[in-house]
DNA sequence: TTGTAAGCGTTATCAA
DNA sequence: TTGATAACGCTTACAA
């Protein structure tokens, strides 16, 4: 059988399709009689609104469009539920679209979003600002995570890259770390060279008259194993490092300690991000707290779409530094404590 | 400005509606010339097929709704990630919907999905079988994952949990481990029952004579540790743990080796899962590719969505033995060689 | 308090 | 090859 409609439960409780929709929806000009009778014909049937009839007409799809990128494994799965989270409070759906880094497919799952969703989250961390604006259909509020650059006429979320940088730095030189290596992210990241920025600024601050050392990276393991190896055949005096990851950082962590490098008592390794394997490896890292930004940026999105304006428009999350066993100095505390 | 519609474009290409239609969405029987006017006109107002609109004429939607419980981390990320590759292929959105492991969310949850999606994909290893049933749309086609039972009517994916388990234990016992304890997880679990399950029958078949040890655990880590520690008081000459999954094997392997007890030498461990982390820790495990049951349960449904019929109705994912450091023994390698 | 009917933005049928 | 027009299933004036 097919799915009944209201005009089957109209039929069946002999009124109209209206008063089955205002009794179904808890209208009060309703007689309590009619009420009764629409709702009990409606269970026998089996009656479910058609929401997508329903969004129609209303004009609105209590959904939400999400375009992200390919994330890896936690920052997605930590980021999707922070949002579906807010998300089921808030009585909304969340409509799913990966859209995978290269190609244009940022526009076609904009446009496919039109129609049924109400607002859109979009990151997109490489896509250039003029782009992504050009993307976006002007007529569907769109809240921005981690995009390139604030553009100005849209909210957006982002993480205060630099001053997590800033934080790790002062941690590592508090804990007598001078010549400390900066293992970068992709140059087209937003984040990564936030946190390059962050450590150069750090650098200068804390570190007066050293010198930065920088190698590139990609946030990949690997590339934390290849500025280890790096590290391994010519030192340079490097006694701290700080990556702009926790995967680059473990990956360098793993190499080092198996050639049998002390850390933290030769090598201090900071991380970013604060990925679950971060504690199981005692790492040291600025905390993100990627579910909160996911809420966040759905319940300010929602906000926006239920009238309620924003005094903020540009949102900085703030990473907390989280002091592990890779930088935990035999006096790293007490010189945390002395400001320094 | 509003969003332009298909009138607009009508009028501002002096076609009607149905020549619109017919030339945007590619059919042939319009001139080539209409066909250009159209698409001009549609350009310069920026024209986008209201989605809702579209699918309520055409009664589907191209959304597969995913319902989900609670999921931890890796878990959920991979399972998405799985689906959202297979959808995206085949041209089809994600409609996403946590239901909350208590409550009744479920069969809200399912409703407020009917006229927006086509299909749905239902993972509730915890919902009893007759409540499930009874919650699903008749006339919404379901693909059920890691369901309690089988249930006859509707097509299903599973994990092949004894199959993992007696992989696991025949591997313990080939490498010399008799007294063999199993760390358990929650009952009302199917997943772990299974896996329990498997344990009993491998034990009487790869370790006859020899008794089975339980400890009741709950997939969380702190299961494991509470397992070890109630080793470590009295170790009834345990020298193999399976643990029902990873977080719990890593909770185990921490507290035995914090308390100075070796691994594999001592006590070997296995997992179930094969979390990132457990390569990190070098942690024996069974192999769950989660993506993979992602994309396979997309596109069965898929496949029935568009009319293609099935021949198998439940399907079992084969989980893959992956031996690492937790019971590599010396002479384990040559041990499995030789088929024990 | 109820019913009739006009939308919401598409596609599809049927004539022309 | 085109255009009117009736669906699709719902909500909501407007009338009664």
């Amino acid at each position: 059988m097919a799915e009944a409609t209201i005009r089957d439960v109209a039929r069946r409780a002999k009124v109209s399709v209206a008063s089955v929709s205002r009794a179904l929806n808890g209208l009060n000009n309703v007689r309590q009689a009619t009420r009764d009778r629409v709702i009990a014909a409606a269970n026998e049937l089996g009656y479910v609104p058609h929401a997508g009839a329903r969004s129609l007409s209303l004009s609105r799809a209590n959904a939400l469009g999400v375009v992200l990128p390919d994330l890896h494994g936690e920052f997605f799965s930590e980021l999707v539920r922070g949002m579906d989270r807010e998300a089921s409070r808030r009585g909304y759906f969340l409509l799913l679209s990966n859209m995978h880094a290269e190609g244009d497919q940022a526009p076609t799952a904009l446009r496919a979003m039109h129609g049924r969703v109400d607002g859109i989250l979009v990151m997109a961390p490489h896509v250039p600002p003029e782009m992504l604006e050009q993307a976006l259909p002007s007529t569907l509020p769109a809240l921005l995570i981690n995009a390139p650059v604030e553009v100005p006429t849209r909210p957006s979320i982002r993480i205060d890259n630099e001053a997590g940088a800033q934080a790790a730095i002062r941690h590592l030189v508090g804990i007598g770390c001078r010549r400390i290596l900066h293992i970068a992210g992709p140059e087209e990241n937003i984040d990564a060279r936030e946190r390059a920025e962050g450590y150069f600024k750090a650098m200068a601050r804390y570190a007066p008259g050293i010198e930065p050392l920088l190698f590139p990276g990609n946030f990949e393991e690997e590339a934390g194993e290849a500025a280890a190896r790096d590290m391994l055949s010519d030192r340079r005096g490097v006694d701290g490092v700080f990556a702009a990851n926790d995967m680059m950082a473990i990956g360098c962590l793993q190499t080092l300690r198996a050639a049998g490098v002390q850390v933290p008592d030769e090598v201090a390794i900071a991380g970013f991000d604060d990925v679950p394997m971060a504690r199981y490896l005692s790492l040291t890292t600025c905390r993100v707290r990627i579910a909160e930004i996911g809420e966040r940026a759905v319940a300010r999105l929602v906000d926006r779409l239920e009238g309620k304006i924003e005094r903020v428009l540009n949102e900085r999350h703030q990473p907390e530094l989280v002091v592990r066993g890779t930088t935990a100095g035999a006096n790293s505390d007490e010189m945390a404590e002395h400001g320094l």
